[in-house]
DNA sequence: TTGTAGGCGTTATCAG
DNA sequence: CTGATAACGCCTACAA
């Protein structure tokens, strides 16, 4: 009752298990009339190759592994497509297996690098939005397993990213451009997956996506000449309520803004709603621009920064299996760019329609 | 520069092989010093044991594959979700390795139940909103893996699921209710994954969602003493588009629809739009309801159907991991409640403000 | 408690 | 072109 196995392909055929391999794995040295008789064999016993057995013998998994957050959702599914298309457009066999692991406190992040934990072995690494601690970079190197980089980036290490800090200054450029002095910044805090153990986290350390956008808002309010105002910066829960919660306080303010800047789509949500709940109109009164352009946002007509996840996630998957093909190939670092798609919530000039489906 | 192997430790260590397995494995019978000493060389040499060997020989892999379509996005991402939910909190080891497959065209699901298709060869299997076709039974009952389906049922296999037909009853129910006659039907077509290579579909095959949605909206018109209207049924694409364009079509009907039972909000948000447009009111002019109640249906004011697809996948791990522990045990066949979350766009009688973040 | 040896299923080498 | 046979790295009886 235990599946078949190649010796029995092998016994069927009448053949030794060298030539069955050889002939089932399309290798060129066979005679037609045997290849035929084994493949044969093996669709009449329902043969089926163990994947483990195969591993071990080549030293090759066939297999990729995907770390990433599963805390920002749609970003992690187009990064996710990205990585499909990326496989199945490749130029090089596409058919490998995608280990998913996903990482939402510093706990998992801690636990996928971490030695002991053996799972599949991969023969290549895909992290997305992980940006690298120096714990991890030391054990991409030692691993030796070929990595790429998705929306984030390291010295020596192959990549594909995007200047977030450059991103955020266009946005909030934009606003300043549209005559708005007083700007609000919203953002969530640095990723709980991206907690430093130690309190002895680098002051430069691994790049996080609002620490990125804070920087540019701070280098676009200076290039502005308006001075940095602390309170104008609220930092909250990723989500709605994080949002509506950052923009009640900075309404409260003596100085309430009339534009805000807001590190994500899911939190300009609920930002426009504590607007319209504190009866400010978007955007009479309060401008809106917003961070990821994620799809439901033309449908709010929310101005927001396009960041191209998918095309990341893509051209990683790319970047990936040319190294895995070419094991001596230096690790590239690519950057896409970014845009700022303008909606409604910003009050540009000249658009005043209703978003159309 | 190879990578060490449990050799080297245990030759590092002074100890065999043998020893060196048990300790490192956490086996009971070894001297407690022994264990350390093999357990510092390990630390020391770096040592990773090799998953493909230690599959080989235990015969398991400690993997889990999932089936999923990727095309209803934010239901994939939730069913994921519960997943890692289920194999989080199991009482069982629970540090399974996840090899998601993700089916969009029906090619990719013939492949994934190809024989011939060698990837890593899990020790249970997730089937996501993948109804079973005879040729996947099949292969299941060969393979002879351990399977779920979620959101999906089939006789003789283990399955969590939801009466899509039921749910949709009770949504055009609840649009009768409200007084409406006059009800059209908004769903996407059978999906393309789902899509049969012969002709040859059993009349009465895998039960698709929009399938059982249509099923469910005739049964209600028929309790209602309403006789079924072809023209008010419209299969269109996925997506707001698809929605909008099925509005239009309905409008222009002789006798336009009061009220629309719509089988998704990504379509019930062109649904809205295209109301928007025409300068009808909703929900004076116009009832919507929708299905699945995805995050964002909250902000629209989306009368939907809330499936609990997150759920489903969380019990359907714990499904899977119990039959794992226990390979005897029966398939357990399960069903979770849906339920219709009234919000602003089904103009449910005494709610008149705007949706509260 | 510990060491040794056989086997897991495949691929690769190397004579025929 | 084909058939034995030795790895691949680990686990697990079996013996000591």
């Amino acid at each position: 009752v235990s599946p078949p196995t190649i010796e029995d392909v092998a016994r069927a055929a009448g053949v030794g298990v060298g030539t069955a391999s050889r002939a089932l794995s399309g290798r060129p040295s066979v005679a037609g009339t045997t290849r035929a008789r084994v493949q044969a064999a093996a669709l009449e016993l329902g043969y089926r190759p163990s994947p483990a057995a195969r591993a071990l013998s080549r030293g090759r998994t066939h297999t990729l592994e995907v770390v990433v957050p599963l805390a920002t959702r749609y970003y992690f599914v187009e990064a996710l497509r990205g990585i499909e298309e990326g496989l199945a457009a490749s130029e090089y066999a596409s058919d490998y297996a995608l280990v998913i692991r996903t990482v939402e406190r510093a706990a998992d992040r801690d636990r996928a690098f971490d030695d002991r934990d053996v799972r599949v072995r991969a023969d290549g690494l895909l992290l997305v939005s992980v940006p690298p601690t120096p714990r991890l970079v030391t054990w991409l190197a030692r691993a030796d397993v070929p990595a790429v980089l998705v929306d984030a980036e390291h010295p020596g290490l192959a990549s594909v990213a995007v200047d977030h800090e450059a991103a955020a200054a266009g946005a909030v450029a934009h606003l300043v451009r549209l005559g708005h002095r007083r700007i609000g910044f919203v953002d969530r805090p640095r990723e709980p997956w991206l907690a430093v153990r130690a309190a002895r986290a680098a002051p430069s350390g691994p790049a996080s996506q609002p620490a990125a956008r804070r920087r540019g808002y701070r280098r676009a309010r200076a290039a502005a000449g308006l001075p940095a105002i602390p309170d104008l910066e609220r930092l909250t829960n990723y989500g709605p309520q994080g949002g509506a919660a950052a923009l009640a306080a900075l309404l409260r303010l003596p100085d309430a803004p009339t534009a805000v800047f807001v590190g994500s789509d899911a939190q300009a949500l609920g930002v426009l709603d504590a607007a319209r709940r504190a009866g400010r109109r978007v955007p009479e009164d309060l401008a809106v621009v917003s961070y990821n352009d994620v799809e439901l946002a033309r449908y709010l007509g929310l101005t927001t920064v396009r960041v191209p996840i998918r095309a990341m996630g893509r051209r990683g998957t790319e970047l990936l299996l040319a190294r895995l093909a070419t094991p001596g190939a230096p690790p590239v670092q690519e950057r896409l760019p970014t845009r700022l798609v303008v909606r409604l919530t910003s009050g540009a000039p000249g658009r005043a329609a209703p978003p159309k489906a």
